[in-house]
DNA sequence: AATGAATGAGTATTCATTCAT
DNA sequence: TATGAATGAATACTCATTCAT
């Protein structure tokens, strides 16, 4: 009733709508960027249905990206950064078997970046790579080859300490990777649409291809 | 006037020739549409593009498919029965241990499906899926079911005969298949743009996958 | 009845309607942009409204030149070339005393140019000039420098025969041309609009602008 | 409460400040707009770019003009009075021969106006007269009637006084004007981008299109 | 059957103008 | 007053599709 106190000066909750949204804005677009470009690809997806999504006008969607095609790199680069450099970290500390380590960041992986809508960029690059060429060399750069050394590290390590056999490593990390992503794929452009009976359970499937994987690679015990 | 002239066969030659063509020019539009859908996606292929690639005009390309949505669709349906079919001939036949078998089959499915131009489309379908339900649904039933069919088949065999140890069918499929179809769409989409040191010969990655699985697969041999 | 008459064969009048247009679409197109060009400026004419002037839709236009600009600059080519090579000719064949020869140039030019609708794009260009650099070069090169040139040489002329006096060349020039180029853009801006009081007959300034010139040109007679 | 504080000068001055500023804003922003829709024509000029050469935002721009039509309106009015007013006093006291009134006019013309930036108008306004009939009935009536009634008095003065020879007078006022407006349009739209050889002097030119004037409108010297 | 001129719905992008702060 | 984030009407241009020949 009296507006002697203080804090009633400062109307914390308030505040200033626009100019937060100012912040929020390139955000939300990216966010709504990422769901339609997912869901239908960059070509069918039309700039006014990202800014509806958004919440804001067609207008405002070209106050904070110049153009489809700059939002839609802009969304690449957002998604991308994420899931290799938080998985780079994971390898330094362990100190079980190898079999394990393995597993575990194919559980991470699924976890923080697979079964996130983020993985949808991994479908939409390579969908759309031939016509973004500079797109594609972005992945390959900045999420292919950090992948493959992180997978490439595993392996050494797994021979290094007498687990694994020998191997043809850049063929045997393709052979690891390739079923995640083909996952991540799958999940985005097939699964939806298609038979239950045919639906793959990814936590389980990744613990049988890590086991798959594990049991082909390991020293054969000798009598 | 009169027609016992040997030079009245030219004429009837060349009405042979047009009838011919006449035959040949679905083929042919659907040769060059798998060709820049494969290419470009769907939606940046244009659809006089494809006539002129046909040696057609554009009026013609219609006259034959009534839209391009149904010109996508008929690429996709002519050139998903040659794998299937194909492949599930060799099964019966076979003799020798199941892990041969499985070598045998991945190296025919490369070289009669992966290598060719048409392993395109299943680059194509899986990045369309979702504007295209309707086709992706085909493809599950036409290709995706028989080709997981056939590979349960030959684990089943490998099973039955005390070569393989028992296994959880499905995801074992998924992991036996899912890296050659991911092959298959990184030669069409990041293969041709980036660096070749991380360039996989798809013939070796193969004959590794094979190995891999099948030692994974195989019944540990007792003391 | 009878077909027989050879006549009957060769439909001159009907001919193929559409063939015919697409000779005649470029002509169309260039008239009904040139009037709205001159009427309204290069901005405030919207393309779609010279494609209805031509009785063709958007998309024909689009066809024929491939943007607005493009079909600006066939604008002023196609109306840019006619005043400059016909004048030129008329100097050549001339005999009499060079004050008539003006005179007669300036006619000439009033009655070929100046009065046609083409005309308009003197002031278009002087009016756009600065937005298009390259048109003003163009016009710079195809119509002032050989005007220019074509001025210099009856003043020239004048002079060799010992009619004019000597004189500033360049300037004089200017001083000839400024005042028709003026009325042909005053004639496109202002008169329209404008009290007809102010209104300046061209054909009567004409004749004055000549002899004020001529005058000012003429050697003083010695007494 | 009291205001004879000297304290609450202070405040005074800085209101008195911002007032001032207040005042100059409209003065600043046609100066800039008079800038840029001299230099790109009404179309092509974004009011966010007047803004900014004022150094106010696109808001307060249109604090002080409802429209940018109305910003060019304004644009106009304010360098229309210019010109016109400063010129009529010259005429009252001159004594010397009327050839030299016209020629010293010219040249007052050209220094005070031809040569400013504000000259720029009247390109400005021959340039859009057909999108602006209401500006160009404007300047019909406060720039174009006024300067003609100036020439004209000027030409009467040279008749009275039995220096010139009798004329029509309306086409031989618009035979003195349409040299100088069209230098000060070239100079606006084509001399910028164009071949340094056909630069015209502005100063030079006037002396020598006064002295063609003055040559054509003296009475002939009697033998 | 084949052609290719013509169409017009559809889309990215711009920019004058508004208005909450 | 001043700001600048937000708006949405306006417009150039594309391209699948039609249809007269």
């Amino acid at each position: 009733m009296h507006s002697s106190s203080p804090a009633s000066d400062v109307p914390l909750q308030v505040a200033h709508k626009r100019e937060r949204r100012k912040d929020a804005r390139p955000g939300e677009l990216l966010e709504a960027a990422l769901d339609l470009f997912v869901e239908k690809g960059f070509a069918a997806t039309r700039s006014e249905e990202v800014a509806i999504r958004a919440g804001v006008s067609k207008g405002t969607l070209f106050l904070y990206f110049p153009s489809k095609e700059e939002l839609f790199k802009a969304v690449v680069r957002e998604n991308l950064a994420r899931p290799v450099t938080e998985g780079a970290a994971e390898l330094a500390g362990f100190t079980g078997p190898t079999s394990e380590l393995l597993l575990h960041l194919m559980q991470q992986w699924w976890a923080r970046y697979g079964a996130t809508k983020a993985s949808g960029i991994s479908k939409l690059i390579i969908s759309e790579a031939s016509n973004f060429p500079e797109l594609a060399r972005f992945y390959q750069d900045e999420v292919v080859a950090p992948g493959t050394e992180l997978v490439r590290r595993v392996l050494q390590r797994g021979i290094d300490r007498g687990e694994f056999r020998s191997m043809d490593l850049p063929n045997t990390v393709f052979a690891i990777m390739a079923p995640l992503i083909f996952l991540v794929m799958w999940k985005h452009s097939m699964a939806p649409c298609c038979d239950p009976a045919y639906r793959i359970d990814p936590e389980q499937f990744i613990t049988l291809h890590a086991d798959l994987m594990v049991r082909g690679l390991l020293k054969e015990k000798g009598p």
